[in-house]
DNA sequence: TTGACTATGTTAACTTAGTCAACATTAATG
DNA sequence: CATTAATGTTGACTAAGTTAACATAGTCAA
């Protein structure tokens, strides 16, 4: 009978995923995290130096999923959506992503390569886009595509206001291919 | 000689903004603004409930100062340069604003009215830029503009990268106006 | 097989930080 | 002046990250 697990660095990394995704990652604690996987709490630190790597590893999870799904997109607009999306669907790891994680990504290579291949992704979408553009001008739109995008999801996830309707947050969430096309193309 | 002092509350909400504004929410704790101000742990509970409340007041402050300088501005561009000026020149403050903070601003009145009267600014200085929209695309269009904004100070703070070139990003921020001019009006 | 080294767990305890309860003092009010 | 409300203090509790010391399991060379 295993005095050792599985694959216990496995096993913390998908409950803490579960956690986060569910209900945020102030909800991810070692004491609970460790209860799920049975074991001592203090376990975790032969798998990882601190916690910070935990949440490194779910940003970089993140990061990865995000990437894997835009391989199906073709159109420009398609692409944006697909980001906005995964920010509406995992809302809770998407903040670890984009909130401000004081964290300092150099710190994690791995992260940082899901990181940049994100932006990377979009740079190359716009390149094909609008081919004829100085190149420069491309990676000012393609940041400016970016800003919008993300500045986007905490506008949809904010809900309500007495100014910016939610009428119109529900359209564009509806509409978000046309909402990126009249925006970004005007 | 003033078991009481002079005015605690204020006192203590400007510690903590200094703290904040220097190196992070994350640093403001109750035993190190206490100690700057020369009282127990404890007395800052006489005059808030809990810390979020701190929080909710540093917010509201950040709004404040952004919503008051905004009456300078005349040119639309000048306008959105003075918002992501000021996540540049507080940018702790900015995160503590428009980070993932878990807070839930219905429960301070004050805060949410500042909030709103930040966005309400976009909404107003469009409507007078582009007076033959109709009323849906001007709101589509604010809405497209704080978020570009708001994602363009989160760039623009994270650096560089192999992907978004830190010159861009100095390009960027040295000249906000063009910038704004060039993908908001395209 | 054995013995030693390494990896992986456990227990106990330390530290930091938010918060509360009980008590003390000051200020204000009738 | 006596009472009461406001404001401070001390001590303690709790949650959570983390470390140290110890235990066991697995691996691999002699």
């Amino acid at each position: 009978m295993g005095y050792h697990k599985e694959n216990l660095k496995e096993q913390l990394v998908e409950i803490a995923w579960d956690i986060c995704n569910a209900e945020s990652w102030q909800n991810v604690n070692m004491r609970k995290v460790a209860k799920k996987a049975k074991v001592s709490t203090t376990a975790f630190y032969r798998h990882f130096k601190k916690k910070d790597d935990l949440k490194a590893e779910l940003m970089r999870r993140g990061y990865e999923l995000i990437n894997e799904g835009r391989k199906d997109v073709d159109t420009f607009a398609g692409y944006g959506a697909h980001y906005i999306r995964f920010g509406l669907d995992y809302p809770f790891i998407y903040d670890l992503m984009f909130g401000n994680t004081d964290l300092d990504m150099s710190l994690y290579p791995d992260l940082e390569e899901q990181s940049n291949a994100a932006f990377d992704g979009v740079l190359e979408a716009l390149k094909d886009f609008m081919p004829d553009s100085a190149e420069k001008d491309t990676r000012i739109k393609a940041i400016n595509i970016w800003a919008s995008v993300h500045g986007l999801v905490g506008l949809l996830r904010s809900g309500d206001s007495h100014v910016y309707k939610s009428e119109d947050l529900k359209w564009i969430e509806n509409n978000l291919e046309e909402y990126l096309q009249m925006t970004t193309f005007s």
